[in-house]
RNA sequence: GGGCGAUUAGCUCAGUCGGUUAGAGCGCAUCUCUGAUAAGGAUGAGGUCCCAGGUUCGAAUCCUGGAUCGCCCA
């Protein structure tokens, strides 16, 4: 019995097992930090996490983005860089929120506030970690390496201070400010919403639209022509815009004058109605007109100006369009964006002051008193709208309504129809740094590259000031305390010492409601107000953006470790996360340090199930990372995110999918290295008697140089953060391996042969550790198996006993040899148009043939020459001859080369191609051959072809057959001797003991007497061959049709009777 | 409504600088091979390269417009 040089494998053991075992491993010998402690003092390669929030399960797209997070820092240690990973959980946040007033039955802020905040934010706080074990427990099996031990969580005292610091230094810049914007508001639950709650409400609705007459001043019978679909917000009307470069008209219609853009009059009255021109005039010519204002009378006083522009009065704004309406924009700045930014720039209010902000909607969305008729109705209610606009009609106002259908906003919550309504809040002044971001942009290397200037590039184009402020309670309190004195004396605290210094004590816990307690005396001069902090909590957008210094509680600690680590090299997240985290971290980093946090940012598209749909609970098609990992395993999982396509593509997956990644791939690499394992260890022969590698057969250096050519490619690709090409470049080298240097070099593993065994083996190891960034699991098992150096304990001059401890691989040039690669590939090439040749002419492979007949010229006929028993063997022919003289088995014709003449013959070129295919290939290959050019007359002009011009390629004769693939061709002689014939036969009989010896269920190496009786026929052929037959199936003793035995095996072979008998021979006495 | 991206075989995806016969895998059908393989090989069916214009000798590829889907924003 020879020695086993390698473990055996347990051909039972499942893929997702042998992860389990691995992982075992991994734990028990301390891999990861060990990776980590071995480059203790390298150069850095610095990854940012961006923290998922643990109170949701873990999904597949977590999978996805922990995956393309661990590869590269994977990846980048093995090549010699110290890569710190620090976990993070994001804490705070609405949606934590939400969760909790589900839980807890809530339904509006009030009753949180009822509830109590203290025991509210409690809830909040605990569920936070609801799934952080199942999040830990993931993280682990899909091998995403990054420390979970001390991870940074933004709700951490240290945390909350680190971000307090950071806002105190935008405050001391000036760029913190209290402003008021118009927000997307549900008056119904009294709170704005966020981008993303609106995004979750849209619904198309039919709303009246009004065409309003709004009197000129002092022109009777003159009207400016106002349209707007939200009729609710006329009584909040302080003037009327119009585009500065659009032509308006004063129309006459019947007895009155309209005032409307040009290219709207047949729109709005139609095409038929009798009408005059009476002016034509730009935008900017009608600014200044006024009109006679209120449009609804107003009870205790209307807007006033602030300024010399006077209300109701026509203004100017870029965003006001003709593409409906009437070119003419009603401006109620407390209800839309556009309004409010265009009335302050007319100074019709002053933005500082938001009492001079004319609002007649109270915050619960009715109208206060001043609106008569009105008080106290709610602006969105069907008959609200239908009286105001019958109020209208009957003071003669009302031009004309209709239904006008668009999308709307409602709340996703309680379904109300949202309003845009001007609210205070805290902002960030990003638009000074607004330069600075792009320029940072520049430098960003963004995957896929068109997001740098497409959407995120647009993004910081169109900055607005970061709406910072949140009335909400769980999140980091923002840190400014106002004078209730005078709103003006306001201050912002950057640390829990300064909090305590000014006020005498620092809550244990930073958060709501704790610090709301905390109060001082005003420092103003002759001031005796009390500091009160502002209710609001920040934007958890801020925090996650913070991360870069907040997760070192920098700058009260660890300044150099923030030093060290800043900025990140390398972060990945979701596409999403554009206008999300890639924008927090660059909008704090650029505020506090001036330049980005990120250089490298790979952003993955989404999820989607088989039919392209987004999963989402709601639908029910969500796949459970647990289904897929314990069916298919992690590196299953892994495979198919890194290489069924570009990442920010967006997957179409579910758990089958995966599963053709196990096939396809990670059963071809298991079952070669099986296949290596179980010759080894037949043999006795784990390579290290091998040959050096320029002494060793074409096909072991052809495998070599192809390793060397994969190094040389997985490394480029992986430096470009391409997993995808890079993963596509090993499979087809396993492939290659698999089903074309282990097929052709079967014999020899049989045989033991150490040059083999080593081949395989180099292989089979470095591509283990190409792969272990991408499949952490099977890759270390492979390399531990195949190295068992790497089983004992490690020390200097031991190998690693992990993978992820090794070096990636450098490519070796001398191990290259590019010519050998390209003689293989036309020897595989021959080798295919033999196979179908056989095929065309249904002969099994089995049947030996006397010849193969080759037509291929110079370099493919030496290339195939080098290789010719290799092919021989594949086609199972006696021998090769070659045909160089074209025309004995095909003919020569000659084809176009469109790259090369169809500059040079513009428009002839069709001309030309029939004209090429017409000449006389033999005579035409023949003179290129001699270095002459060929004589063309295209379309009256005479031109010269030359070699390069034209493609040579073959034709089949008439009457024969034979496979053709370009320049060369492969035929086979079909004559089918009695002497082939019983060599085919004897095959045969070997097949059918081959098979009779696994259903004996023998090992491979065990020899076996051998008994055959049966047909005549076959054992005769068996006779002649005897020695054939004995030695591939190890027959130590073969007896062939001597006595009738009944206890064999029946095959049946070319209809023929075959029996067999085969007991294990007795071991050799030696 | 705006921005960005996508659309290639039944399915999942490649397709280089624009070059004339658009490929692979899976699936299907027929055949074949096999003492490593849950594999391998051959053949076949399967294509309006989303549509319409344009540029060009030549377009899956470049340009314009449109459709559909997705994301982001309103």
């Amino acid at each position: 019995m020879a020695r086993q040089v390698f473990t055996p494998l347990d051909p039972s053991e499942k893929f997702p097992q042998i992860e389990e075992r691995v992982l075992a491993r991994w734990r028990d010998a301390d891999v990861f930090h060990r990776s980590l402690k071995q480059r203790e003092n390298a150069e850095r390669f610095v990854f940012y996490e961006g923290p998922p929030t643990a109170n949701g399960r873990p999904g597949s797209h977590h999978v996805l983005s922990r995956v393309f997070k661990d590869i590269f820092p994977r990846y980048k240690t093995m090549r010699g860089y110290r890569v710190d990973r620090k976990a993070g959980w994001d804490c705070h946040g609405l949606p934590v929120e939400l969760e909790i007033e589900k839980e807890l039955g809530l339904q509006s802020k009030h009753e949180i506030e009822n509830y109590g905040i203290a025991e509210f934010n409690a809830k909040c706080r605990e569920s936070v970690f609801t799934y952080v074990e199942e999040w830990n427990k993931l993280t682990e099996r899909i091998g995403f390496w990054i420390d979970l031990d001390d991870p940074y969580v933004t709700l951490s005292n240290q945390y909350v201070e680190s971000v307090w610091w950071s806002l105190k230094q935008i405050w001391d810049k000036d760029l913190l400010y209290e402003g008021h914007r118009v927000v997307p508001y549900c008056p119904r639950c009294g709170t704005a919403l966020s981008s993303h709650e609106v995004a979750l409400g849209y619904k198309d609705v039919k709303d009246p639209s009004v065409f309003v007459r709004f009197p000129v001043a002092g022109e009777t019978g003159t009207y400016l022509l106002v349209w707007t679909t939200t009729p609710w917000t006329l009584p909040g009307n302080v003037a009327v815009a119009v585009a500065p470069d659009v032509t308006y008209v004063r129309l006459e219609v019947g007895d009155e004058t309209l005032i409307l853009a040009e290219q709207l009059i047949d729109a709005v009255i139609g095409e038929d109605t009798p009408r005059k021109i009476a002016q034509t005039l730009t935008g900017d010519e009608l600014a200044g007109l006024r009109y006679d204002g209120p449009v609804y009378p107003l009870d205790g006083g209307g807007p006033t100006s602030t300024s010399d522009t006077p209300v109701y009065s026509v203004i100017t704004g870029d965003f006001v369009t003709t593409e409906d309406g009437t070119g003419l924009v009603h401006i109620a700045p407390a209800f839309g964006e556009d309004d409010y930014q265009v009335a302050a720039q007319n100074n019709l209010f002053d933005p500082t002051k938001q009492e001079t902000l004319f609002n007649p909607v109270k915050l619960d969305g009715t109208f206060d008193q001043s609106v008569t008729g009105f008080e106290n109705r709610f602006v969105k209610d069907d008959q609200t709208t239908t009286d105001l606009i019958a109020d209208l009609h009957s003071r003669g106002l009302l031009f004309k309504s209709k239904k006008y259908e668009h999308s709307y906003p409602h709340c996703w919550r309680c379904h109300t129809p949202l309003i845009y309504y001007a609210k205070a809040s805290w902002y960030i002044k990003t638009t000074a740094v607004r330069e600075q971001m792009l320029s940072g942009n520049e430098g960003i290397t963004w995957y896929p590259p068109h997001i740098k200037h497409g959407r995120f590039g647009n993004w910081l184009e169109n900055n607005i000031d970061w709406a910072l402020s949140r009335e909400r309670y769980w999140g980091t309190p923002l840190p400014v305390w106002v004078c209730d004195a005078d709103r003006a004396h306001a201050t912002c605290l950057g640390s829990f010492e300064e909090v305590e210094q000014k006020s005498g004590a620092m809550p244990d816990d930073p958060h709501r409601p704790y610090i709301d307690d905390v109060t001082f005396a005003c420092e103003h001069s002759g001031c005796s107000g009390t500091m009160r902090r502002v209710p609001e909590v920040i934007d958890a957008w801020y925090d996650s953006g913070s991360m870069p210094f907040a997760q070192w509680h920098y700058p009260f600690e660890n300044k150099d470790t923030f030093d060290e680590k800043f900025p990140a090299q390398y972060i990945c997240e979701a596409l999403d996360q554009t206008r999300g985290w890639f924008y927090s971290l660059l909008a704090v980093s650029t505020l506090l340090f001036e330049k980005p946090s990120y250089e490298t940012v790979l952003c993955l598209g989404l999820i989607l199930d088989p039919d392209g749909h987004k999963m989402s609970k709601s639908r029910g098609n969500v796949v459970a990372p647990w289904d897929v990992i314990d069916k298919h395993g992690a590196d299953a999982f892994r495979w198919y995110y890194f290489t069924s396509k570009e990442p920010w593509a967006g997957y179409r997956f579910s758990t089958e999918t995966v599963g053709e990644s196990v096939r396809k791939f990670l059963l071809t690499l298991w079952n070669t290295y099986g296949f290596l394992v179980l010759y080894a260890n037949a043999g006795g022969e784990d390579g290290t008697n091998a040959r050096p590698l320029a002494e060793r057969c074409d096909l072991d250096r052809w495998a070599i140089s192809r390793l060397n050519g994969l190094i040389e490619t997985v490394t480029e690709r992986l430096d470009d953060y391409d997993a995808t090409a890079a993963g596509r470049a090993i499979d087809e080298f396993v492939d290659e391996l698999s089903n074309w240097y282990v097929r052709l070099s079967r014999r020899r593993f049989w045989d033991a042969d150490a040059d083999a065994i080593a081949t395989l083996r180099e292989c089979l190891v470095t591509t283990a550790q190409l792969l272990a960034p991408f499949t952490p699991f099977i890759a270390d098992e492979i390399y531990c198996a195949l190295t068992p150096a790497a089983q004992a304990e490690p020390s200097a001059d031991q190998p690693a006993d992990s993978v992820h401890l090794t070096d990636f691989p450098t490519a070796d040039p001398a191990k290259r040899d590019q010519r050998l690669e390209t003689t293989m590939s036309t020897a595989r090439g021959a080798v295919e148009l033999g196979r179908a040749a056989r095929a065309q002419a249904k002969v099994k492979l089995r049947q030996p043939l006397a010849e193969a007949v080759v037509v291929a010229a110079d370099d493919e006929r030496s290339a195939i020459g080098r290789f010719e028993s290799l092919i021989c063997d594949e086609l199972n022919v006696k021998s090769i001859r070659y045909v160089t003289d074209a025309d004995e088995l095909a003919r020569v014709e000659l084809r176009a080369n469109f790259k090369a003449l169809g500059p040079r013959l513009g428009k002839n070129m069709p001309l030309a191609k029939d004209a090429i295919a017409a000449i006389d290939g033999a005579a035409a290959a023949a003179a290129f051959k001699q270095g002459e050019t060929v004589g063309l007359s295209i379309g009256g002009d005479e031109i010269e072809l030359t070699a390069d011009d034209v493609q040579i390629v073959l034709a089949p004769p008439d009457g024969y057959q034979l496979e053709r693939e370009g320049t060369h061709a492969v035929a086979l002689d079909l004559t089918i001797t009695d002497e082939l014939k019983r060599e085919g036969l004897a095959r045969e009989v070997v097949h059918a003991v081959q098979n009779a010896r696994k259903d004996a269920g023998l090992a491979v190496e065990d020899r076996i007497v051998l008994r055959l009786g049966g047909d005549a026929t076959l054992l005769d052929a068996a006779r002649a061959h005897g020695d054939y037959v004995g030695g591939e199936t190890l027959a130590t003793a073969l007896d062939i049709g001597d006595a009738a035995f009944d206890d064999g095996a029946v095959a049946t072979v070319d209809g023929l009777e075959l029996r067999i008998a085969v007991r294990k021979a007795d071991p050799p006495s030696d």
